[in-house]
RNA sequence: GUCCCGGUCGUCUAGUCCGGCCCAGGACCCCAGAUUUUCAUUCUGGUAACACGGGUUCGAAUCCCGUCCGGGAUACCA
């Protein structure tokens, strides 16, 4: 007999569009579940649906409260928001399932008095042993062997009599082919040969995965169900549950697998697939948000770089791809750079300063009283930088009379008279008009100076010398000096900043200031 | 073992439904060059793929069959 699942159609009878992310808290939500939540999230609002969490918590040994925060602070910095659920409340809850078990218990009751679910007095033994012989033999069937499945009410009697509590399980059609569609698989044939009678309830009267979810999918009105891979076969005996139930069932929706680098479905217990450890390290959210985006789905042949307001026009949960994905950790930096370069300054700095802080304490107080130098500064190194977290390193020397690495040292000796341009220069730029330098107050010239300068720019009027005007005395200098002026930046460099990298010579001339500028050129041409 | 799914550059993918516009496009990475005061950015160019074998067809990445490889599932976890 081949069931065409036709009563798994589409949704006339929920108009709206519901769709849910059912994490269980049992551990940091990961990549793979982040991926999961977004899709559902994107397709309910591609929908105008509603996007509900429920808390799958029946595994009591492994659920924790800390576990769902890390879940909800996970979600919220990927900026998913949920329209029900924990600390949203809404009409169809509780969300937890641990306190609806009322619910199941009452369904399954109703299972029970139809004859789709039965009484399993086997113990756990039993059902091991079972399980072993099975492949011993080979067997090609491998799980319950129905054993409890026709117990007759003496025997049953029995059992109760002896004080054996069982567990509830639901009765398998023996030999159904039926016909299912999935949203991304397409039709798809099984038989129920293949699959065991599961346990529904277990003695303590907690519901097992298949069970709890089919019962909130219906109370909840869910419509959609977009999740991994490895609830294709869980969907299988949940259409059936439904279908006993004589209740219609969501649009199922299976996605491919995040891979790890050797192609195996990535684990939640490796620690940098949690979603907080890429916070805590500086990955702007909307980067990590659209790079796992694109795991598995494309906005357009020709783009990658996408928000989450354009991903909610575009979606379509039948556009997402069929394969697994390989977490690319490259690919994600550089989409985390993307995302850097388009931050405004001001913001860019505010993401910035939780990382800035512990390594640099002055910049609390920068961050006060010279906020617009500092943001001429965060602007310097938006280009230089992916992460948030990076900026720390790099930026020390403004606040910091540097050490010279060893590149700059080398710069310093490349030309025997090197340290003598130093000094020289020191001396000149004292009757030049470089703006003060930090702490003392700056008078304003950040505010009408923006950096990074740039070629092409308009020149602004201004008290002290622009970059633009730095580098006209400079090179004029240099050219006094009689030596060629790439060989004369590059010690000056190495003087002011310690490092051979950085911005722009005459942006960091700008930024340092007067007193600091000759104090440090001075430095390491008296350090000889 | 059994069942299910998948397989386009190293990686993420477009194209596959409705065969020709694809001797396969974009992005990351890598390499070379340009710009430049360094690094970075930016720009230009380059290397690199339709898993394999059979069909069907005037013509196949696209349709069919088989093989191989990969993954998932087979819990009183979710």
């Amino acid at each position: 007999m081949v069931a065409d699942a036709r009563s798994c159609s589409p949704s006339m009878i929920h108009p709206t569009p519901r769709l849910r992310f059912a994490p269980s808290p049992t551990g940091p939500l990961h990549l793979g579940g982040a991926r999961t939540a977004m899709y559902n999230w994107a397709a309910a609002r591609a929908m105008g649906g509603a996007f509900l969490l429920r808390i799958e918590d029946t595994d009591q040994a492994r659920s924790t409260e800390a576990s769902l925060q890390i879940i909800l602070a996970g979600l919220r910095w990927l900026g998913i928001d949920w329209d029900e659920g924990p600390e949203q409340g809404g009409a169809f809850g509780p969300y937890f399932q641990m306190q609806r078990l009322d619910r199941y218990r009452a369904a399954a009751e109703r299972l029970l008095q139809s004859g789709h679910a039965y009484r399993c007095y086997c113990s756990a033994e039993r059902i091991e042993a079972v399980r072993e012989a099975q492949k011993a033999q080979k067997s090609a069937f491998l799980g319950y062997d129905g054993h409890c499945r026709e117990l007759s009410p003496a025997q049953r009697a029995e059992f109760e009599q002896r004080g054996v509590v069982p567990n509830v399980r639901f009765r398998m059609p023996s030999e159904r082919t039926l016909r299912v569609h999935d949203l991304i698989l397409g039709d798809v044939e099984v038989n129920t040969r293949d699959f065991d009678d599961w346990v529904m309830l277990r003695p303590d009267g907690v519901p097992l995965y298949n069970f709890a979810c089919v019962i909130d999918d219906i109370d909840m009105k869910i419509t959609h169900v977009v999740r991994g891979n490895e609830h294709f076969q869980n969907g299988i005996k949940q259409r059936l549950l439904f279908e006993a139930l004589g209740a219609e069932c969501p649009l199922y929706a299976h996605i491919p697998l995040i891979l790890n680098k050797d192609g195996k479905k990535l684990s939640k217990r490796d620690a940098d697939t949690n979603m907080l450890d890429y916070r805590d390290k500086g990955f702007p959210p909307e980067a990590v948000f659209n790079y796992i985006a694109l795991l598995g789905w494309g906005f357009s042949g020709d783009r990658d770089v996408f928000s989450r307001e354009e991903m909610v026009q575009a979606f379509r949960i039948e556009s997402i791809g069929k394969s697994g994905a390989k977490f690319d950790e490259e690919k994600l930096r550089w989409m985390c750079g993307e995302y850097v370069r388009r931050t405004p300054p001001p913001l860019l700095l505010a993401r910035a300063l939780p990382w800035l802080t512990p390594a640099l304490p002055a910049v609390v107080h920068a961050a006060r009283t010279h906020a617009a130098w500092l943001e001429n500064v965060v602007a310097c190194y938006q280009e230089r930088i992916a992460l948030y977290g990076e900026l720390g390193d790099k930026i020390g020397w403004l606040f910091a009379d540097p050490v010279l690495d060893d590149a700059a040292k080398k710069n310093v000796d490349k030309d025997p008279a090197g340290r003598s341009w130093l000094a020289a220069y020191a001396a000149h730029l004292e009757q030049g008009a470089l703006p003060p330098s930090w702490p003392a107050d700056r008078q304003g010239v950040d505010e009408v100076v923006r950096l990074p300068s740039k070629k092409d720019q308009p020149e602004v009027a201004c008290a002290f010398w622009t970059p633009a005007r730095i580098e006209a005395d400079c090179r004029a200098f240099v050219e006094q000096l009689g030596v060629k002026f790439g060989s004369f930046v590059h010690p000056v460099r190495a003087a002011l900043t310690g490092t051979d990298k950085g911005p722009g010579l005459f942006d960091v001339l700008f930024l340092l200031g007067a007193e600091t500028c000759a104090r440090r050129l001075r430095a390491v041409s008296d350090a000889s």
